[in-house]
This record gives structure tokens, C-alpha cells and sequence, in this order.
DNA sequence: CGTCTATTTGAATGTACTCAAAAGCGGTGG
DNA sequence: CCACCGCTTTTGAGTACATTCAAATAGACG
């Protein structure tokens, strides 16, 4: 067995439990692949042919409006799974742009492999159910914040929640995060350097 | 089997096939329960004990912040599911208060017999991988929609989408969904009608 | 080194909130 | 069936939060 599947064994294993035929079996699912910066592995528009788990690096969501105004809806760093849910599970023209901003190694399942895996090894329906509740909850939190906080408990929130994608990504992609625009958010940091010394 | 059971059956039905045997297990698992407007099934801070599938009626899941500011993350109509989901998931005190706004009939299942559920019968993993796959799908849109759109955008997509649920709430609930202040949505109104004419 | 993009700064504007008060509406009890 | 009570909705004035636009500065990458 390759010796980047470790760490997606690794992930898997947090939730189900495998016998070395079904790892060795979902293994041979998935399609490993690294990609410098700036690669855009999914353009809006297009199909979205597969789920992916980041082994190292940092990719970037986001939606694009009428506007040419772009909204991040997620980050992913390792450990994390990065898609667009809904073109990938319907099989229809994605939303969602993802880009890579940190050079990174991804391990790929096509929609039909994930099927495939639901059908030989229904355990995996229990990760995926785990995942998508996980991820579910996540979005409502942050539904709530959003309908809740100002901008600035939000700033404060990400990068108390999330140092290490924080410190990786541009304050233009946090903003856009967060729904404030780059000047707003220059703004807001200014203010809390002032208030804190 | 009671002839309340029927409307669960045919939503579960539509994503999972159950043989007589498992679907008079599953019924088993069930209570029902009316309650009048104005109940309240969850109190934050409180256990939530159950997720809720709504036969008939309306309810509400709202968080209250320390300034008692309510944000609603969900309106439930007849074959919605509600819960606090981090809550009963993790059986952990709720954050969310969930209410009654019309009359309403549930079909109650507890944490323990969906957890005996998912081991008597491995298909509902499936059915709740769908269903959380949905939901999360769900809030990812809601998410975009409050980071890339003004209230008054929102408020039409909300009227749009969701009709049955606009005209049965009042708008001081619908302006808590959408994160903008009744006397704000007020004037966004008063603003469309004579926009229209 | 030079170019391109990100970040900062500031002024003017727009969007949404707060507070207070009036008007409207629904449910309840007499 | 009407009158009252409490809550929702409307209205308006004043304010705060956040955007737009333009220009200067700083940083990153080739």
C-alpha cells in the first residue's frame, strides 16, 4: 500500500473501523495528485468529477457573482475534504471555483468510486453520514454568526478558530470569508491594533 | 401500524427501501406527539433529547444571544426534520430553543433508538447521509447567499423559495432568519411595494 | 530589478440599526 | 359581539457600520 495513504487510512479509521481487504479496497479507489499554487482544480461552470482529501497545502472555495465578486465559502487545510457538494453529488455544473493557494497533495474519489464504495463497504455510508453531519453543523454555526456577530466578532473568531489557515491565506481571501470587503477589513485590524496596545 | 406512521414511511421511502419487517422496527422506534402553538420542545441550555419529524404544523430553531437577540437558523414545515443537531448528536446542552408556531404533530426519535437503528438496520446510515448531505448543502447556500447579498435580495429569494413558511410566520421572525431588524424589513417592504406599482 | 497584486488610507456615500412613538391586529374575557 | 390588552408592524429621525472609489505604499514573485 502506497505510503501517501496513511494519512487518509489515518482519517478514516477516526470514524470506521476496516479490515485490511476494505483498506486495501478503498485504496485502489482513490487517485492521488499534487498540484503547485495557483492550479484551479475545479473552474465554476464545469463538472465536478471528484471529492478531495488534502494531504498537505491549502485550497480555497469560493463563488463568483454576476459581479465578479467572489465569496469564500470554505478553506481547506490537511485532513480536510473539499468539493462542491452539490455539483459533485448531483453531477451538475459546479457553483463553486477551487483554487490551490499553498502547493499541495490531494487524494481524489470520483463520484462513481464513492458509489462503488457505498455499495461493497456500506461502513463508508456511516464516515460520509458522520462527515456531512459534522460539516452541517459547522455551516449552521457559522449561518449564526453571521446573522449575529459584526464583522470584527467574526474576524476575531476566525483567526481564534482557525490560526493556521489565518496565517496562511491572504487578508483579500479572509475578507471575502467573511463578507466585508479588503478595506473594510484593513480597517478593522488597524482599530484592534490601537485598542490592544 | 398507526396510520400516523404512514407520511414518515413514504419520506423515508424515497431515499431508502425497507422491507414489512423493518419498517414495523422502525415505527416501533417512533412517539408521537401533538403540541400546541406556542410550545416550546427545546430549551437552550437543556438536553435535546429528540430529532423531530414534523407531520403537520410549523415550528422555529433560534439561537438568543446575550443582548437576547433572536436569530432564527430554521423554520420546519410538514415533512421537515428539526433538532438541535451538535446538541442531541453530542448530548450536550443546547444552544438552540426550538417553538411551536402552529400547531403541530411529530414523529419523536430519541438519540438511543436511532442509535440502535443505525445497528439494526445499516440502510438508515444511508438515509441520514443523504439527509445530512442535503442540509449541509443547504446552510452552504444560505452562507453565500448572506455573504454575496443585501437584505433586500435575501428577503426575495426567502419569499420566493419558501412560501408556504413566509405567510404562516410573522415578519419579526422572518427579519431574525434573514439578520436584519423588523423595522428594517418594514421599510424594505413598504420600499418593493411601491417599487412594484 | 521591475511588475503586479495586496494592503493601507481617506473622503464621500449607502445600507442597516437604534430609539421612540403611533397605528394595526389578534386573541381573550366580559 | 365588542372592548381591551399585548404584541407586531409602521414611521421617522438620528447614528453607526460597512462600501465605493481613488490614490499611495508595501510586498511578493518571476
Amino acid at each position: 500500500m502506497s505510503a501517501q495513504c496513511q494519512k487518509i487510512l489515518n482519517h478514516v479509521s477516526k470514524h470506521i473501523d476496516l479490515t485490511s481487504e476494505e483498506a486495501e479496497h478503498f485504496s485502489s479507489l482513490l487517485q492521488f495528485k499534487a498540484l503547485p499554487r495557483q492550479s484551479v482544480i475545479l473552474k465554476s461552470g464545469n463538472s465536478c468529477n471528484t471529492i478531495n482529501y488534502v494531504n498537505t497545502g491549502v485550497l480555497r472555495a469560493f463563488y463568483t457573482d454576476d459581479k465578479d465578486k467572489e465569496s469564500t465559502i470554505m478553506f481547506a487545510i490537511a485532513d480536510w475534504w473539499i468539493t462542491d457538494m452539490h455539483s459533485f453529488i448531483n453531477q451538475t455544473p459546479a457553483t463553486l471555483t477551487i483554487e490551490v493557494i499553498e502547493d499541495c497533495s490531494l487524494a481524489q474519489l470520483s463520484k462513481a468510486s464513492l458509489d462503488k464504495l457505498f455499495v461493497d463497504i456500506p461502513k463508508f455510508e456511516r464516515l460520509f453520514r458522520i462527515m456531512m453531519q459534522n460539516a452541517y453543523i459547522r455551516e449552521q454555526v457559522r449561518v449564526l454568526q453571521n446573522l449575529s456577530q459584526s464583522a470584527e466578532e467574526r474576524y476575531e473568531n476566525f483567526i481564534r478558530k482557525y490560526p493556521q489557515i489565518s496565517n496562511r491565506v491572504t487578508q483579500k481571501q479572509i475578507a471575502s470569508y467573511l463578507g466585508i470587503t479588503p478595506e473594510f477589513l484593513s480597517a478593522l485590524r488597524k482599530n484592534r491594533a490601537t485598542k490592544k496596545s
